[in-house]
DNA sequence: CCATTATGCGCAATAATTTTGCATAAAAGT
DNA sequence: ACTTTTATGCAAAATTATTGCGCATAATGG
């Protein structure tokens, strides 16, 4: 188990929102020296807190501008193993969240790409063909107000 | 117009997923020098292709336990301006994600939280009181078997 | 079609940032 | 209270990022 002090915190919760500040600039925020900082944080991706780097692109400065979200129904059999039921969707870079979730549908999948008719390829050439599959919905997003928040650290 | 050549993308999808390789690690993927790497990095980031660098982290480890979407419908006169009919929920660090949606419902919201008491709490506090609202439906995420995938870059 | 200009490139010097050895101080355990 | 462990800051060392420069290649314009 993992414990995380106010410093951890306060750390997670810049880095969240800007994770290219300096050393020296993080040490000035959150009152620590820039050798505590750089350690607390090495701490922290070895024990798997801090998962990762990663950038936040602009989906639209390469050309892809249909974010939409698919609902999955499968055959009730279909559903003891979920992982395996939707494994093709989870590679597929179109795909930027797979979910199992409560309600009337098993899966529900963010997508992001091109165009409607890339959304439509998508749905008749990746999506229809899986095994089981009961039902299909979908909802395209016309408006994005939020993406990529941080999650809260207090 | 911004146009990305084949270098820009490749440097997209690499620091996609791993934003914290070195100019010399990302050098040698791509088959430029390291000043080179440099140069362009800053013109995707000028340009706004990268919007910023982010660390993904593991919302067990924040004791963050429960995903959920949240599917929102208003009145009809509310929603002339959806982004303030939903702003107040927009600056809640629990809000992930917020899309206005083709189909019956007006929003989908992802929220992340600690507890299905948290999220209850969300939805009476800060969900309901909205002004306008005409449905609120909530699906749990159950299983997680894919978040913040990679756009794809190709 | 050549001249001119602009853009992209790598190298190497410089600047900035990160990591680590070490000594000290604070906590925790006995 | 005493020992052991863990956390800390400082400063040196190592690594990484940026920039000036000269050259090449490609685009622009006459």
């Amino acid at each position: 188990m993992t414990s995380l002090d106010r410093f951890d915190l306060k750390l997670l919760h810049i880095l969240q929102r800007d994770a290219r500040l300096t050393l020296g600039q993080l040490s000035e925020r959150v009152n620590l020296s820039t050798s505590q900082c750089s350690r607390r944080l090495a701490r922290l991706e070895r024990e798997g807190v801090i998962q990762g780097y990663s950038l936040r692109v602009s989906p639209d400065a390469l050309g892809l501008q249909v974010t939409a979200f698919i609902f999955l129904s499968m055959d009730k059999h279909r559903m003891d193993d979920p992982r395996s039921a939707v494994a093709a969707l989870l590679k597929r870079d179109e795909v930027i969240e797979c979910h199992t979730v409560t309600g009337n549908h098993d899966f529900i999948i963010k997508v992001v790409v091109g165009s409607l008719g890339a959304l439509s390829s998508f749905l008749a050439e990746v999506v229809s063909p899986l095994d089981g599959i009961h039902d299909i919905a979908t909802q395209v997003a016309m408006d994005t107000l939020k993406t990529n928040g941080p999650l809260r650290t207090d």
